[in-house]
DNA sequence: TCTGGGGTCCTAGGACCC
DNA sequence: TCTGGGGTCCTAGGACCC
């Protein structure tokens, strides 16, 4: 999808077309701009650029809150839709999917015809425009369809892959980040071309195993492998960045518990238990550690959670104001349900608890801890 | 400029076992 | 007294992506 949040809300409001239009944090809180309209981009505002930055560089903006559930739904639509064109679609990210329609070209014609046929059904239905890429392998595919956006069309023959890559920055690689751009640059290593030149094992031994293969498959359009395994869950959390930084122990104490209610739902909901939980921590110079423990049986409620939590806490926290705190639980399974068989004070938590998230479900009001009811107590601005 | 929130995978080192 | 080789699982941090 192109500039995808912003262009559901410029179809849910037409009146926003043509304007630059930034969807992300609210301007003058802790934040960063989430997806912003083209006509954003030409003052130089970026995803996941500060939004103090962006009002600076942007004034004239419009600027809107990030509407999570509406974007879901579309997508919900989109995904549908092109999954009428093959049953090999892989959802990549809520604006991104690859579908392999190898054996589709009696049904839908040539790589091109089938293109336009999908960008036309998706500018039908919901009014919004998408690039694609068409190649032979998904790696390829990926990195063309952003090669010309947005509403773009490009196609990589079979056999062109390598002539393909030429034309490519380093930074249009998909995988290579900034730090290995750095490590690239400090190692001469400017273009495609150069790194071309590296060897296979000069690559293992510079980046290790999987990052050193991974850039000589890459650089010369070898699939590298991205989307093959199965996405399966394999842990969820929660984080939240205060306004001001936090010191006061009783109010990190109350967001954990919080927080270990909400990741106990969503287990609930996903029908998984997990073993592992991890305490996030930043400090406000943006130091960033975490500390994790796992346990021999799964957690069954929000209380054994909040609990883990704690002792995680004690152990890591340096007592010095934060600006981050982050929640999480891995080591995630199919819920077998067995903790439950058992009749311990835990479990019989656990059992209110499920009784709570039905009630909540049904519509019957809200039900939540009474220590959570109540003002949060943050620390005075911190100078050093 | 002053830096979100949700994820995945990889690495290096350590504990522990046979 | 100084020491192998293989394996599993765990932990903390890092890179990257949307």
């Amino acid at each position: 999808m192109d500039a995808f949040f912003a262009a559901v809300e410029v179809a849910d409001n037409p009146a926003l077309a043509g304007l630059p239009l930034i969807v992300g944090a609210i301007p003058g809180t802790r934040g960063v701009v989430s997806t912003c309209s083209y006509e954003a981009r030409r003052y130089g505002v970026h995803s996941a650029m500060p939004i103090s930055e962006a009002v600076r560089r942007c004034p004239v903006a419009q600027f809107l809150p990030v509407r999570m559930s509406r974007y879901t739904a579309v997508s919900a639509s989109i995904m549908d839709i092109l999954g009428t064109f093959t049953p090999e679609m892989i959802r990549v990210s809520i604006d991104e999917a690859s579908l392999d329609m190898s054996g589709t070209q009696r049904l839908w014609g040539s790589p091109d015809v089938a293109a336009r046929a999908i960008k036309e059904r998706i500018r039908e239905s919901t009014g919004l425009t998408i690039s694609i890429g068409v190649a032979a392998n998904r790696y390829i595919a990926k990195i063309a369809a952003g090669y010309r956006k947005p509403d773009g069309l490009v196609i990589v023959a079979a056999g062109d892959e390598a002539s393909f890559m030429e034309k490519l920055a380093i930074k249009d690689l998909w995988g290579v980040g900034s730090k290995t751009r750095e490590r690239l640059q400090e190692l001469a290593i400017h273009s495609i071309s150069d790194l071309k030149a590296i060897s296979e094992n000069m690559l293992l031994s510079l980046f290790g195993t999987a990052a050193g293969s991974f850039l000589f498959k890459a650089c010369r359009g070898i699939d590298p492998g991205m989307y093959s395994q199965s996405p399966k869950s394999r842990s969820m959390s929660t984080e939240t960045t205060f306004e001001l930084d936090v010191c006061d122990a009783e109010t990190i104490d109350a967001v954990l518990l919080e927080m270990a209610m909400q990741l106990s739902l969503r287990m609930y909901e996903a029908g998984v238990s997990a073993h592992t939980a991890v305490l996030k921590l930043r400090y406000a110079d943006f130091e960033t550690v975490s500390i994790r423990e796992s346990f021999s049986g799964p957690f069954t409620s929000s209380d054994a959670i909040h609990s883990a939590a704690r002792d995680l806490l004690a152990k890591k926290w340096n007592r010095k104001p934060l600006r981050l705190i982050g929640l999480g639980l891995s080591g995630l399974g199919e819920q077998d349900g067995q903790g439950l068989l058992f009749d311990s004070g835990d479990c019989r938590i656990a059992k209110v608890e499920r009784a709570v998230f039905e009630a909540g479900r049904r519509g019957l009001g809200s039900i939540t801890k009474a220590r959570l009811i109540g003002n949060v107590k943050r620390c005075a601005p911190h100078h050093e």
